[in-house]
DNA sequence: AAATTCTACGGAAACGTTTGCATAAAACAT
DNA sequence: ATGTTTTATGCAAACGTTTCCGTAGAATTT
């Protein structure tokens, strides 16, 4: 019924629970003879040690915890797979916390982290957090913390992310060769560090044909509904020949949008987006995608973690790792014939 | 640096720790006047329980396991959300593990979990699983145990599943109604619970026009590259004008396999599949899809096991709840014109 | 006034580990 | 033979809670 414990070990061998314990980790002070007596009971009695006790003694737990926004998104979910390979491989246990974006929500799950629930953190932040005042005590505590992707500028922390500001820039360009003079950037989140950096690579963009292409800028909200409108809205007002959807999710807006407006892309609207959508290249048209190397990063950050994690004192660890995305040109930004 | 404890509080209020405890957990027997000073202190020295030491006192740990296949699946990452939002109404944390469809893994995640680290576990099976030895310890321990959609028939455990077999019948008549002469069946994996209620369906459906419309299987894997050459053989040298994919994957797969082979979908082959792809409409065709209620699915899946987990004794809960699916059709079924 | 019940709190044991320290027995050195 | 080191083990204290039990003093009843 209940589950074994080293003192039933102990009682059952005839030995002191020390020994069993010292011999279970296989101690140097322990005889061979007595580690295989323990070693062969407790597989006999699929002895397994209580989680809780145990790191309530060491103090550290195995556990790191995973803060991300959402995990109906393409990118997340990959980072996280990336993220629980690393896990796996070093016996390290994943809790998984959703901030749905928000800010509020984001505070109290760090609150709760700070018991030494985790040994670590992975975090990418919420859209709406403006404020990070919940961010200070993990930095007082001591906290191996390390950002992905929608980084916190204002903290002291290693990040991982990808070459957002070049990417854009890349991509903006592609759109501008294309014949695309007026362009929409589509922002997901003023606040966050991807939505900045991505479009001051628009920006840039534009500046170097300053006069020749005209750019606009959509501020989107994470109703999917509401944005499809926004977009729909702006794309008969303004009709701008180009998109540039900062995360997947406007990239599909903007396909819905076209749909009932009647809009060919990418005849009458080119479209590109950041995305790690699986089904691009079959949608109708595909996607010009900027495919960040999610699982890649996941893993990355993780590596980064677990090296805080197992030499605390040498504060060398990487800083800032940046893995570099790549441009997959399709159908909708195609020329037209 | 290191948290704040109880013992703190209580050495600060001059109270025994017992009392000090007491008032957190709003004690009946505690004055309101004491209540209040240590609620005050506690929120000054921002005071967050160790859940370790909390853990292994009470034995509970406010903490469930998700065991799932995969994550880079849209299914289960709705599932996931569903589960999450439940877990956090009722104040649980959520860890996760992913069997990566292998049954290896799924017996090492199910032997650390033996330790009493979680309160209960929702799982979903791994393609590969058939042998189900290392379930059985669960079931011994009494660890609360829910299976959804993948689903361990020889275990006596509530489940949350969709109408898979209804639906099959259903939109494979749908198959027959818009032409197909010679459908095939995409078979994940023939030992998951999902698979062989969606085949039966299938295959009833087949039978009731028996001599007029015939079958295929063809068993995949789960290597995606593999999958489309399977395919793409099987169009090339069966010539089936219907596919039924059972997973999203199998009809990606196939919309490749007919892109390599220039075959039209729907004028040379009609396709549909269990999917939760969002951008099925934005395919090329789009695609029709059986819908099923994932987010709702994780959601049940949380509350089943929250129920088992608030009211051990009362064993009358929910033993098989069944969500219906919806199917949308699209072009990728419409009779060719 | 004595006896009883409440009220509000303290002491200490427990949860299952890990680990610093102590110590018999054995091995070795003098 | 005596002293010293080594080897293998045991004892007990921690880790931070929760909870059983006990008890002064106040409040109430007889």
């Amino acid at each position: 019924m209940s589950a074994i414990t080293i003192k039933m070990l102990a009682r059952e061998l005839n030995l002191a629970i020390s020994t069993v314990s010292r011999a279970l980790m296989d101690s140097y002070e322990i005889s061979a003879e007595t580690k295989e007596k323990v070693h062969a009971l407790a597989r006999q009695l699929n002895y397994q040690p209580n989680h809780y006790a145990s790191s309530l003694r060491r103090q550290r737990s195995k556990t790191i915890a995973v803060i991300i926004p959402e995990i109906s998104n393409n990118f997340f979910s990959h980072v996280i797979n990336g993220i629980e390979a690393i896990a796996q491989e070093k016996n390290y246990h994943v809790l998984i916390y959703f901030t749905h974006e928000n800010q509020q929500k984001e505070a109290e799950v760090i609150q709760h982290l700070l018991s030494g629930r985790v040994d670590g953190i992975l975090m990418s932040m919420a859209g709406n957090t403006t404020n990070i005042q919940h961010l200070h005590p993990i930095r007082e505590q001591g906290i191996p913390i390390v950002f992905f992707d929608r980084i916190c500028a204002d903290l002291d922390a290693p990040t991982v992310t990808t070459d957002d500001f070049d990417s854009s820039l890349l991509a903006t360009h592609h759109l501008m060769e294309v014949g695309c003079k007026k362009i929409a950037y589509l922002s997901i989140s003023p606040h966050l560090s991807i939505d900045c950096k991505r479009m001051q690579g628009f920006q840039q963009a534009i500046a170097t044909k300053s006069g020749q292409v005209e750019s606009l800028l959509l501020p989107c909200s994470t109703d999917p509904q509401r944005n499809q409108e926004l977009i729909t809205n702006m794309l008969a007002i303004e009709k701008p020949d180009g998109i540039f959807a900062s995360v997947e999710k406007l990239a599909i807006a903007s396909y819905h949008a076209c749909a009932s407006l009647g809009l060919s892309i990418p005849a009458d609207v080119k479209i590109l987006s950041f995305s790690n959508l699986e089904t691009a290249s079959l949608l109708n048209p595909g996607l010009t995608t900027i495919i960040q190397p999610a699982h890649d990063m996941g893993k990355s950050a993780a590596t980064v973690l677990f090296n805080m994690l197992e030499k605390r004192k040498s504060k060398n660890w990487e800083r800032n790792t940046v893995i570099r995305s790549s441009m997959i040109i399709r159908r909708s930004t195609q020329i037209a014939i």
